[in-house]
RNA sequence: UACCCGAUGGUGUAAUGGCAGCACAAGGGAUUUUGGUUCCCUUUGUCGAGGUUCGAGUCCUCGUCGGGUAGCCA
């Protein structure tokens, strides 16, 4: 071993404990961490991400891609991105490339290591032919029907098929023949030889291949047999020379196959570890509902910002710093439980917090009027950018007489703690002047279309010389110069928290959120807005965390509210 | 019904036989040119019954509850 080797891996051994004494360490953690005492695998940690291309990524697997490439990272180690393309008749091209996107922008880094399950379907059936000869594999001519009917029951035992014990000699010939393809769809199978009478379903001799003639995405119609997951899978993480085979709990009971096959093969024997799969309120995660959703208009694509798919978080605003951070706080463990939808919000409120540059952006604009604010003067005001982070900078504002203030940010008749504009109260207009309210003009139906005010010159920039404080500081827009904008409100997508839940009434569908999204076409924005960009992300003050959406244009601006500021005033509103 | 896995405040997650801790939520207070942020304080927990032990959330037994499993899906 050379020094710099030498050093390498003591700062490995360094990292390792100063992980343990500053903080706990989850499960998968512990195991790496043990295996590494033990030199299990030498020291080396490899992990993958092993999707199958048949559909778009959602927040769940960004739970196992964090996982999986964050040990990797953490650990020095390395971390493959596999498609697990073994199903001709479920998978498209389609969705590689979406879901290369989607693993990219999470920040996994796979390197140079891209693979596809398919380009070792040669040498899964080299080691099929092994397990043939070695008399623990065999092809049946059951159909599926029959081969269901005699797996047996949880209680009884499975009977042996009647093709289980053909000679090997047979078997070899007719497998070579599947492959050929001179047998149609389902009429034959291979199968491992294990033990009809296991409690394990998985070992009642498993289907290893089946036949299928559809072309594959990859290798056209070269093929006529394909492996299933339960062969597959094993063999894919040993020629990879993965370590830690990290899968979601339900792969659980099909451990002892994993490791039956490999034992058997006596090949490189990976460790299968599993973990409990990500559940979110308020939103469900199955592919099949997902596709529903999408195929069913109910949302407008993959992509719609309502959707848990990592494309429609992205489009929605979430960065991957915060979905990182979600991770970190939800942790890994092998208890099912549900996350609440809020943990997801505080931890894009948490990044956003740090990075987002502050815009002052009115919703629901109704104009103020400053009476004592000369009729032509127009100024400009220093607004800081980003009170988090001093090297944001400032900006300049544009402001004159009449501006555009929100409408809830006036009251008429107001409680005592209303800190906002009402007739005789004095508020600061951010960045600006102290104003103090006068009086409202309303239309015929008695609705408030504009509030009168008057100013205090000497408060330029929102203080007083006088020291005097305000109770309220509102945002605004100046009129003349405001951009127009259409400003999308997301909301959770159904309003029952485990739309899953059998106990709710009805399909899950009847229970979507018929206010997840509210379109506000009148906005009013600060001008700077006009030249936003798809990478950033704004604090409308007082308001919540934006973005601009795909579909805006420069003269149609569309901004997508990824979340709202908490809000302590609409729980005292409440009361 | 059989097998496998799991169970710690409202929600998540630590404590690896030795003071039940952290985060979020909730409640209270301070600061504040965002009713945001930040800071401080408070409430709330080991599924049940036995056993082993000086000592059990942790180990053992039996139960209860929850999840998973009977695709030629992954």
């Amino acid at each position: 071993m050379s020094t710099s080797d030498a050093n390498k891996s003591n700062d490995k051994n360094e990292v390792a404990s100063e992980e343990n004494s500053t903080r706990s360490l989850h499960f998968i953690e512990q195991i790496i961490e043990n295996d590494a005492k033990t030199g299990k695998f030498g020291n080396r940690v490899h992990t993958r991400f092993p999707p199958e291309p048949n559909g778009y990524l959602h927040i769940g697997h960004a739970k196992s891609i964090i996982l999986n490439s964050g040990m990797a990272q953490q650990y020095g180690g390395l971390f493959n991105l596999r498609f697990d393309d073994t199903n001709p008749s479920k998978e498209d091209v389609e969705y590689v490339e979406s879901i290369k996107e989607d693993v990219k922008w999470l920040g996994a880094d796979w390197g140079d290591r891209l693979f596809f399950a398919s380009d070792y379907f040669e040498q899964m059936y080299e080691y099929a032919v092994q397990l043939i000869k070695k008399g623990k594999a065999y092809v049946c001519d059951l159909s599926s029907d029959e081969i269901r009917a005699t797996r047996g029951t949880p209680t009884e035992p499975g009977t042996p098929s009647p093709w289980r014990d053909r000679s090997v000699e047979e078997n070899l010939d007719l497998f070579q023949r599947m492959r050929d393809g001179e047998f149609p769809d389902g009429s034959k199978t291979l199968r491992a030889k294990i033990d009809m009478a296991s409690p394990n379903f998985n070992m009642r001799d498993p289907v290893m291949y089946r036949i299928i003639h559809t072309p594959h995405h990859r290798q056209g119609n070269k093929w006529n047999i394909y492996p299933m997951y339960d062969w597959a899978h094993g063999l894919e993480d040993s020629i990879e020379g993965i370590t830690h085979s990290i899968c979601t709990l339900e792969f659980e009971h099909h451990r002892p196959l994993y490791d039956w096959f490999l034992d058997e093969l006596g090949v490189y024997h990976p460790q299968q570890i599993e973990f409990a799969r990500l559940n979110l309120t308020y939103t469900v995660m199955s592919k099949r509902k997902l596709l529903a959703l999408v195929t069913g208009k109910y949302v407008d694509g993959w992509d719609d910002p309502r959707m848990p798919t990592i494309c429609g978080l992205r489009r929605r605003g979430y960065t991957p710093e915060a979905l990182r951070l979600f991770c970190k706080v939800i942790g890994v463990a092998k208890f099912n439980s549900t996350i609440d939808a809020t943990v997801l919000e505080n931890a894009v409120r948490e990044d956003l917090n740090k990075k987002a540059l502050r815009r002052m952006a009115v919703l629901d604009p109704i104009k103020l009027v400053i009476d004592n604010y000369p009729e032509e003067q127009k100024e400009t005001l220093v607004a800081i950018n980003n009170p988090e982070n001093e090297d944001d900078g400032t900006r300049e504002v544009p402001f004159s007489k009449v501006l555009y203030i929100e409408r809830g940010d006036f009251m008429e008749d107001a409680p005592k703690k209303y800190f906002r504009l009402t007739p005789g109260k004095e508020v600061r207009l951010r960045y600006a002047y102290y104003v103090t309210c006068k009086n409202c003009v309303k239309d015929a139906e008695g609705n408030v279309v504009e509030v009168h005010c008057e100013y205090d010159p000497a408060t330029r920039g929102g203080q007083s010389p006088d020291g005097r404080k305000v109770q309220g500081t509102i945002h605004w827009v100046d009129a003349e110069a405001a951009v127009d904008a259409e400003v999308r409100l997301y909301d959770r997508l159904f309003n029952v928290p485990n739309p899953d839940d059998p106990q709710n009434p009805g399909e899950y569908t009847d229970h979507l959120n018929p206010d997840s999204l509210k379109i506000v076409s009148n906005a009013k924005l600060e001008p700077s807005l006009a030249n936003a960009t798809l990478d950033e992300r704004f604090q409308f003050e007082r308001v919540g965390y934006f973005t601009l959406d795909k579909t805006s244009a420069p003269d149609a601006l569309v901004f997508n509210r990824t979340v709202s500021l908490r809000d302590s005033w609409s729980k005292l509103a409440q009361k």
